[in-house]
DNA sequence: ATTAAGTTTAACCATTTGGTTAATTTCAGA
DNA sequence: TCTGAAATTAACCAAATGGTTAAACTTAAT
């Protein structure tokens, strides 16, 4: 990094190397969670020297802790945006749906990823979501309000919200035990129920949930 | 161990040192997972030295597997006895859900720590489903006939099913994360929910599944 | 070309960790 | 009481691992 006239400057290969750290970190801590990722695997991975680890991130938590915030952000994803949306209700939770199921299929280690770290260190977890500014009240008083117009019907809404993250995350979080279960493994039927998995957990909604639609 | 008389006795000391070398096993495993945990921390816990560990188990893998298998057991509630007890649909989903509520209350790691041994090592997993017979098809038979039968609706067996265990496990993996986005992480108000589950899950399956009862 | 800053590398280090070994203790049976 | 096998311990070891250091290399501005 260069300071001139007071503005920051970035080398080239600055950020193409940090960049390079991150993704291979990602991948690592993944896959293999905090401890059982190896700095040196990492540093293979991202074709670089190990020490250039420790230079750009100063030890293996801190890295795994910028890993993980970013997981993290995936993982709650922009119910703000869908809510504000305007849509009917119906399409909002189709849309929170959706983006579950988009993000698991791209990120299939994503759902452990964040559960273990949940457990590992619930402060950790907890610091994060005040940074970023997590806000599950907005969520509660979404539902409660839908409710207060009838167009849910009456129920707790917590409740509510915890099916419908039961029914997006825990399909994917033990995927493998569920495909041996369910499909002898084979990954293309996987694939299929997922495909059908949006329209299904919106049928329990709207059979359980929803009374009229605005 | 003694052998005498082509007979297997234990002396008194053997079965007391390897129970408490598996009980200390199996807290130190759940909370911090196979790389996690140390053999060392384990030893403590016991109150025993470190190379009985290896006297007994032989490696860190093998004590570790011998505690994912009773673990593993416990994760696959008695779905048989359940459904060979002739009762009714309903009565035979609703001690399923029973039995896994309960055994998450009493062991709060437990999903995790399955959940992530499924993804560390999916082959073990696979030895170990064989080796108890777990019987998934068992399962999807019973529903499929409770679906000829005209007692659950018209649908896909394997997702009804997916459908229970998300819903059963998915909190209790989630905890500390839900504990702090619902309840601001106030442990009374997470036993209340747990509570009201059983009934909560049973009125899904019944508005969404069931058509009538036997 | 020189400089000064950031970047990259190879070699190195201290500690941790799973695992071993050899000696000692315990204990049931003769 | 003597014996032999099992149980237990303390000391030890080699490998792995996160982290450090000092030197060498790039690069952009002067």
């Amino acid at each position: 990094m260069v300071k001139l006239n007071g503005q920051v400057y970035l080398m080239m290969n600055e950020k193409i190397s940090e960049e390079k750290i991150l993704n291979a970190a990602r991948e690592v801590f993944m896959e293999k969670g905090l401890d059982g990722a190896r700095m040196q695997e990492i540093a293979n991975k991202a074709g670089i020297n190990k020490a250039m680890l420790h230079y750009y991130f100063r030890s293996k938590n801190k890295l795994f802790e910028k890993v993980f915030a970013e997981a993290f952000k995936d993982f709650w994803p922009q119910m703000e945006s869908a809510i504000l949306s305007e849509r009917s209700s119906a399409e909002v939770f189709a849309s929170i749906i959706e983006a579950y199921l988009t993000v698991f299929t791209q990120n299939p280690y994503l759902p452990n990823f964040i559960l273990s770290e949940i457990h590992r260190s619930p402060e950790h977890l907890e610091r994060l979501m005040k940074e970023i500014g997590l806000n599950p009240g907005m969520m509660i008083h979404f539902v409660d309000t839908l409710i207060e117009n009838g167009f849910l019907k009456s129920m707790d809404s917590r409740e509510f919200l915890i099916n419908i993250l039961s029914l997006c995350i825990f399909p994917f979080a033990a995927r493998p035990l569920i495909s041996r279960l369910m499909w002898e493994n084979d990954d293309k039927e996987f694939e299929l129920f997922v495909q059908g998995r949006k329209a299904s957990i919106m049928h329990i909604i709207e059979t359980c949930y929803i009374i009229k639609s605005e």
